[in-house]
Parts: structure tokens; C-alpha cells; sequence
DNA sequence: CTAAAATAATACTCACACGTAGTATATTCC
DNA sequence: GGAATATACTACGTGTGAGTATTATTTTAG
């Protein structure tokens, strides 16, 4: 059964001579997303409060239920929730309830959070940018579509794996 | 200014319309990671404890110093001051002083942790390997060779955006 | 039309990321 | 060899991810 390391096919896929999926993205992420608030940290928005930001700028201005909000940040609801709740408190969004479902809740920007979203969008845009010069030109839209697949299949995973 | 969207050159590296690297990163790290966690509970493991146990078992036997884990995980010395002291209550690991250093503790695993690793590892590479069928076989060592390298430069840019 | 099921949100809990500040021990440099 | 500096860790606080349980409202089914 154990054969020599170089390259054989029958090397283990978390063998640590592999470069391994789980350890490469939790690497990225980590990096990505430190790297990120470290540098938003004097804007007072956190990475995951700019991500709800931007989810809301980029919807129909009436507003988002906090379950839409919820599903397009493809968090928890409980997560949600308590975010909403800072940001609320922070001035960045409105936080009325749905006029056609009392159960529910209509999240607004407001114009503090508008503001806030276009500080961070350029230190956003620059980070992107930067972290993308690691590959080639000519590899990054063929990467970004084949971590949109492997995006796709952790979510779908994600979904399937449930809570027992 | 503004041109038409479809596959404009000028098109911002944050455009809704195109593939956006954190918001990539973002969905297949949490779709993992929620996946590997629904997976194990049943266990009692967490997914970072499992990465602190394969750290510990693809080193020295003698153990790890505390920071030495940190640095391995890419992690934070009070983020692992907290997991470490869990998986001492756990009877996962052995925490004592370094023997050179006062300072310092090393950190082995003990039995249980061994036990435990062995039981999750089965599930884990499941998980990858379901994963990586996302992709065709013959791309999947290119897109992990590209992945560390977006990896080793989100880290970078991480060690290089100081705390202020 | 009403009882049951589904849905939107909350409360409480634990795990974990990470920042600041502080303590103890080691190392360095004059 | 003693003071300045660096290192290993802890204490404590905030933000976030996510699980279970609960409440209020809406939808659906009989």
C-alpha cells in the first residue's frame, strides 16, 4: 500500500506533499479577510458589514427583507440578525417592518451607510486588485471561474450536509 | 464614462456583472467549512480543532510550542490560546511548559486526539474529494496550484497591512 | 373556515477571530 | 551584568458563525 511520495497517483489527497483544498482556502480567506478589516478597521465598518452594505447597494432601493439578506449573503439568520441589529444601531441601515408581512422586516441603507459603502468600496477595489496580480493576466478570469464552481459545490454540500 | 456592461474592458473589478474574488472566497470557505462542521458534530470535534489536530500530527512527535501552532494555522496566538485550552479540557492534548523556555508551553496530542483525528480524517477527504468533483479531473491540480498562489499573496498582503 | 404546517425573526448558547493591554521570561547590546 | 527590547502567553472585550428552542404571523390543507 505505501508507495514512494513523488507524484505517485496513489498518494493520499490530504497527503501533506499535495496541496490541499480545505488548507488553501482557509489560507485565502483568512488572509483576504484580515488583511481587509485591518485596513477598513478606521472607517468603523467591520468586512462583514461592508458585504451586507454592499448586498443592499446593489438591490432594489425599497430595501431588502432581512431574509433575502440573509439568503444572498448565504449566511444564518441568527448572524444576521445580531448584524442588522449593530448596524442599525450604527445608523448605517433602517430597519422597518414589512408592510405586507408583519412576521418580516424591510432593511434600508441610509445615507450614513451610502457614505460609508463608498469609503471602503476603494480600499475594497485596490485589495482585489492587488491580490490578483499573484496570477497572470491572462489565468484570471479562467480562476475566478473554475472558484465559482468549487463555490457552487461547497454550497450545494453545505445544503445537503444537514444538521442531523 | 459609462459603457455598455457586456464584457466591457472597463468594466470595475467590482462590477455585480463579473466574478468577484472575496465574494468567491467567501461562499466556498463558509460552504466548506459549514459542510465539514455538520458533518463532524456528532464527533465533537470542531473544524479548527481538526486542523489543530492534523498540524499536530504531521509534526515532531515531541509536540508544538503554542506559537509555533499559531503560525501554522495562520491563525491568532488569542485564537488558539482559547482552542487549545478547549481541547485540553477535551483530553485531545497535552499542554506543558517547554522544557527550554518557561515561557512557553508545548503542546502534544494525546490518544484520545489521535483517535479522534483518525475518525474525522475519513470524513474530511469525503468532503474533498466530493468537493474537487466539481471540476474536471484534469483541471484540478492547475486550479490548486493557482489557489496557493492566491492564497500565499492574500496572506502576505495580510502580514503587510499593519494594526495602525 | 379552522387546524396544521411553513416562515421570519428572536433569545440563548458555544466556538472562534482578533484587537488592546498586561505579565513573565529570554535575549541583546552597551 | 544590567537595562532595553523581544517573545510567549493571558485577560478581557467586540464582532461574527451557527446550533437549538421559542414566538408571532402567514399559508396551506382538509
Amino acid at each position: 500500500m505505501p508507495r514512494a511520495l513523488k507524484k505517485s497517483p496513489t498518494l493520499a489527497v490530504d497527503n501533506p506533499a499535495r496541496r490541499r483544498l480545505p488548507i488553501l482556502l482557509r489560507r485565502a480567506w483568512y488572509g483576504l479577510n484580515q488583511a481587509f478589516r485591518r485596513r477598513i478597521a478606521h472607517t468603523g465598518v467591520t468586512p462583514d458589514q461592508f458585504t451586507a452594505l454592499r448586498t443592499l447597494m446593489e438591490c432594489d432601493p425599497v430595501g431588502l427583507p432581512q431574509s433575502e439578506l440573509t439568503r444572498l449573503m448565504a449566511s444564518d439568520p441568527n448572524t444576521i440578525a445580531s448584524l442588522v441589529e449593530r448596524m442599525n444601531t450604527a445608523g448605517f441601515v433602517d430597519r422597518q417592518t414589512h408592510e405586507r408581512d408583519r412576521r418580516a422586516y424591510r432593511i434600508k441603507i441610509k445615507p450614513l451607510g451610502r457614505k460609508k459603502y463608498e469609503e471602503v468600496r476603494e480600499i475594497a477595489i485596490g485589495l482585489q486588485t492587488e491580490i490578483l496580480t499573484g496570477l497572470p493576466a491572462d489565468r484570471r478570469e479562467n480562476f475566478l471561474e473554475e472558484l465559482a464552481r468549487v463555490a457552487d459545490a461547497c454550497q450545494l454540500t453545505a445544503e445537503n450536509s444537514p444538521r442531523k
